[in-house]
DNA sequence: CTACCTAATGACTTCTAGTCAGACAATGGA
DNA sequence: TCCATTGTCTGACTAGAAGTCATTAGGTAG
């Protein structure tokens, strides 16, 4: 009768309103400043109502988070499915990250904030396997990239895919929470730059697990295109 | 009259015992969890008291955490002061930071939280600047380290010693994270060992900094490690 | 027109961080 | 010995926000 499929719709958009309302006051505000209350002005609806979608606020937050993740997954899917050559490929993914961060900042917190488990004090197990899944599409995506790349000798073989998938994301994170928090006072304080030492950590990483022609097609890359940015 | 300090001195035991007993708690419960009359009750003081020593909850959580961060401060100090050699200096710094959390878990959260800013609600100016100058001792050393490995030629003099010490210091924290809350799903889904992930991350970046000489060290003390290890 | 179902809400409860006026205890001087 | 002062401590309180629920409103089917 299709009544029933128009309501379901109807449903969908209005936990997508939602959440969109709460990104806005979480990006404000962050989880722990900001209220159902204003949530729930923000999306120009009660309290309760929000209530109805979704059981507590830290499934709320992390219905945010997730959307931000699946955007970044977007990204990275589309540069692995079209780029032929896994270096680049690696390389723009760094780029791509980096960008997607550089514009959304607010989601470094979000995105730390699925780690700190003693802060989830109510996630509804729903909300939690919904996350699981989430990650593992973009473990998947990550690893599977590595182990093509160790197929097709681009990686050396001594390298574990799952192993360095984990790496390169773990330390990515908490390079760009760093310099999220600490960017001014490295800064001034030891005249650092976070957003370089971040780049540093990755080429450093990737040059470690390229066999030796790999390597020379990723050098060739990086000193393409800092040819091109000093031309430009 | 030694009255004056005596009073100081009993102030400041009676912030210790707060402090151990919020330890207890948040070492049990965690922040959110762990309430103020639960860690009143376990310091057999009326809540009110503890306001007078500490301004605010997260104030007394960073207090346990700069505990924390002094004790495995002192093992680093310890190591660098007496071992002669840079590099089993790195090698046994590991050793005794996979030492310190893997006897005392809780503190994994408690440091990651340092990073968490959006959680900082209420912290004191005052506590702010305590963990900011503990902080720096801490990078200090490490950073301090590094520097005369590059002096002695053991690091690669393209090396910045401020930047790897941010590098090493914060890739380990974070799969220290990772494994603190998803050892056994990993474990599980695809049999990865993140404590071997950790290791495994740790030699890399130590490969990646030495200068040929001292990797060959580093990689006979490895040998000799893993030698003695299967003797027993 | 009525019965029903779902979405929505205002008013409510509960929990906990943080406050404050006043009790209590130790010191020091008269 | 007694009083004044100072600093420590606490029971009872307030404020604010998460989460609940009985009731209402609006659309649908018979």
């Amino acid at each position: 009768m299709g009544i029933i499929e128009r309501k379901e719709r109807e449903k969908e958009r209005r936990k997508d309103e939602i959440v969109e309302a709460a990104r806005r006051v979480f990006f404000e505000k962050g989880l722990v400043t900001a209220t159902m209350d204003e949530i729930a002005e923000a999306a120009e609806l009660s309290k309760a109502t929000l209530y109805l979608h979704f059981p507590s606020k830290e499934d709320l937050y992390l219905a945010v988070a997730m959307g931000g993740l699946r955007a970044l997954h977007g990204k990275f899917q589309e540069i692995i499915e079209h780029e032929p050559s896994i270096v680049r490929a690696l390389h723009r993914m760094k780029e791509a990250y980096m960008e997607f961060f550089r514009t959304q900042r607010q989601y470094v917190q979000m995105f730390s904030f699925l780690q700190m488990s003693q802060f989830h004090k109510q996630v509804s197990d729903h909300m939690r396997s919904t996350c699981d899944s989430e990650n593992d599409k973009h473990w998947e995506a990550i690893i599977g990239l590595l182990r093509r790349g160790v197929e097709q000798k681009i990686i050396r073989d001594d390298i574990d895919p799952t192993e360095m998938a984990i790496v390169l994301w773990t330390n990515a994170s908490s390079l760009m929470l760093r310099a999220d928090n600490e960017h001014d006072m490295w800064k001034r304080r030891r005249n650092i730059d976070l957003r370089k030492t971040m780049e540093t950590s990755f080429r450093m990483t990737i040059d470690a697990i390229l066999t030796p022609a790999a390597r020379l097609e990723y050098q060739a890359l990086l000193h393409a295109e800092h040819a091109a940015v000093h031309q430009s």
